[in-house]
DNA sequence: ACGGACATGTAAGCAGTTACATGATTGC
DNA sequence: GCAATCATGTAACTGCTTACATGTCCGT
């Protein structure tokens, strides 16, 4: 089974409702999918022209005095593309934590070199949990109630959070387990 | 910041208390780490390779009758490496969730496509959970308490378990609101 | 005799990242 | 005048996966 790009999706959905420039695409996800959908910078531009080229979208590009801005819009056939992959079930993804990773290697180290790994880990963690605040208080509280964004992004903010907490848990308790063992 | 690769420490930690087989990492992979770090069979002979020609592995050949099995063993030099590796704290892994992807452009579609993309994740985590009680009975139970193992892989399954309660929680919520709005 | 596990690899290709490159506009 | 942001892109590279390829040994 071959694996599928992704990011034509995540394009597709950014275009689906308004004519979008790569620009504020990528501004765009930098500020709402940032927590679970990263793409970089490179992605984008080259990935807008393809999809043009198969016709999943037009372009116009507009000039305000000598700044371009290259204007995309999703053709029928790009909604068509797009709702079909919303009907799949996603692929399960490969998941690859480093954290555990050298967890599970920790019979090789002093224990306080763990400790420390998910002591650094935890302040990361707290800090992600404050970026899904800023996000809540910032993004989701200016946003309509009748918009849908409002519903579908508080609800994968949810998950972020509920996953932060349970990150938060699990460290707190294996720096615990090991701070009581004495090697 | 260049991303380097990390196969080559699974590997090395797989190595760092016994000479073992490229298949045998393998298999061993395959039952221990499968959930928080995956290999693909293609990666691990190339590597082994590679690491050879660097002097961090060494290899003698043995046969039994007409098979043949290169045993690797890790040198200091390797070891060193692991170690350097060790102390390191993780980089940011970049992350991407198709399920929320999905559902943050939910807007787009009917609230029965969500949901039935949530019901069936919701089917795949408790598969997954199983998959963790039987890691659990099967694996880390036959291991003795002495072996640093069963810490470090009861502490890793740990991890395992509260993510997929974390999952779950918000899986059933979601079906929930989805299910009370009627659109 | 045959299927499944054992055992080791190669080649091709796509995806994704990093680094590089360029220039305009706005706000301080 | 300068920094930050706006805006768009290319080239090179690495990593990882898929598909392919080959042969042995063991249990039934």
């Amino acid at each position: 089974m071959k694996k599928i790009n992704k990011t034509r999706f995540a394009i597709l959905g950014m275009l689906f409702k308004s004519a979008k420039s790569g620009y504020s695409i990528l501004q765009l996800m930098q500020k709402s999918t940032v927590y679970f959908w990263q793409e970089s910078d490179a992605s984008i531009y080259p990935m807008l022209k393809k999809l043009e080229k198969e016709g999943k979208v037009t372009s116009k590009t507009e000039s305000t005095g000598k700044r371009e801005r290259t204007l995309f819009e999703i053709t029928d056939a790009g909604k068509a593309e797009f709702l079909e992959w919303m009907e799949l079930q996603p692929e399960p993804e490969s998941h690859r934590n480093e954290l555990l990773l050298k967890l599970f290697f920790g019979g090789t180290v002093a224990r306080k070199t763990l400790i420390k790994q998910l002591q650094h880990r935890l302040q990361k963690v707290y800090a992600t949990r404050e970026g899904f605040r800023r996000v809540e208080t910032d993004i989701l509280a200016s946003i309509s109630n009748k918009d849908p964004y409002k519903l579908f992004g508080t609800l994968a903010l949810k998950n972020g959070f509920f996953h932060t907490e349970a990150e938060i848990e699990w460290l707190t308790e294996c720096i615990k387990i090991l701070d009581k063992i004495k090697s």
